[in-house]
DNA sequence: GCCAATGCGTCAACATTACTGCCATAATCG
DNA sequence: CGATTATGGCAGTAATGTTGACGCATTGGC
């Protein structure tokens, strides 16, 4: 009368597969950042720093809110690591052309380089996981990845440098 | 002789897909702990605690040592985290039976309630970008992000609890 | 039984990254 | 002119991480 069998039991494996994307994103993450923390540590900058340089090198003439809204971060804590980036000669300011308030931002020759050393990694990393995993993966890794994302951030997030 | 057209750049676009796989790591990420991060913070707690106590869930009578391994931090970091839990009654040690000195770790009853409002959310955000993205979509995301986790630690993310 | 190594905890000191709240300046807009 | 916006600065606090040193109980090899 019974399967002498655990038959699957579809509500555990459910949860059994929604924990491991959650222990993978995890892992994944803290593996991805390990390599530029220590970079950054040997100059006395942490990981908010490298956040600050990528987004800028990416867009390059953003302003201050602009950064601010993908940070999710307040101004005050933005300012100090930005602050400390200007000072260091990373990043340089320029007044807004419309809006003279603005301070747009940009990378110095030496915050390019810092960028691409610190990036440089990162991006092997991910070309690694792209060339194994093949095409079809990787499109199903940005179309999980996008769903993770809040609703109304995620036309943002695709926006990228200066492509939306 | 020459093609008119600005030909795709395989170099171009190779650089701008790694750059958007970055970009979409962080934006999930960030938003993926925002959740977490709100009820711990009424509580009076953080990230790391959630981290401990997803673990320990995941893995009841788990030594110190095999969390350190995991979450990759100091042990004074841990212990820090580790008493305020076990204080605040949401974890507890019991001896280890093979070897005396080890302190095996599982969640009391509070523990797990906490542990599963915390995950609550996060389960839900990937089961819905899971169902949004479909099942071979669902396993590219593990390709490519069991590719980005250091190759050393692949085995250990993938045992998850008691599975491996 | 001695003794080194292991597992764990703790104290001290420090850095980074975040937070809230408040105030100031300057420019834009209505 | 007055309200709002964009930014900067200061003060205080907290969470999370670090290194270094030490203690204590237990284990395991000789």
């Amino acid at each position: 009368m019974n399967d002498p069998r655990p038959v699957a039991n579809p509500l555990f494996l459910r949860e059994e597969e929604l924990r491991q994307g959650i222990e993978l994103l995890f892992f994944a993450y803290r593996d991805f950042t390990a390599e530029p923390d220590k970079i950054l540590a040997e100059l006395g900058l942490g990981r908010a720093h490298h956040r600050v340089i990528y987004f800028v090198g990416r867009n390059p003439g953003m302003p201050v809110s602009a950064l601010l809204d993908i940070l999710k971060i307040t101004k005050q804590s933005l300012s100090r690591v930005l602050g400390t980036l200007i000072r260091a000669g990373f990043i340089q300011q320029k007044a807004g052309t419309r809006d003279a308030r603005q301070r747009l931002l940009e990378l110095t020759p030496k915050g390019a380089a810092l960028e691409r050393r610190l990036t440089e990694g990162q991006r092997r990393r991910v070309a690694a996981a792209y060339r194994g995993a093949g095409a079809d993966a990787v499109d199903g890794f940005r179309k999980v990845l996008t769903g993770l994302i809040d609703e109304s951030e995620r036309l943002k997030a695709l926006a990228g440098g200066s492509r939306g």
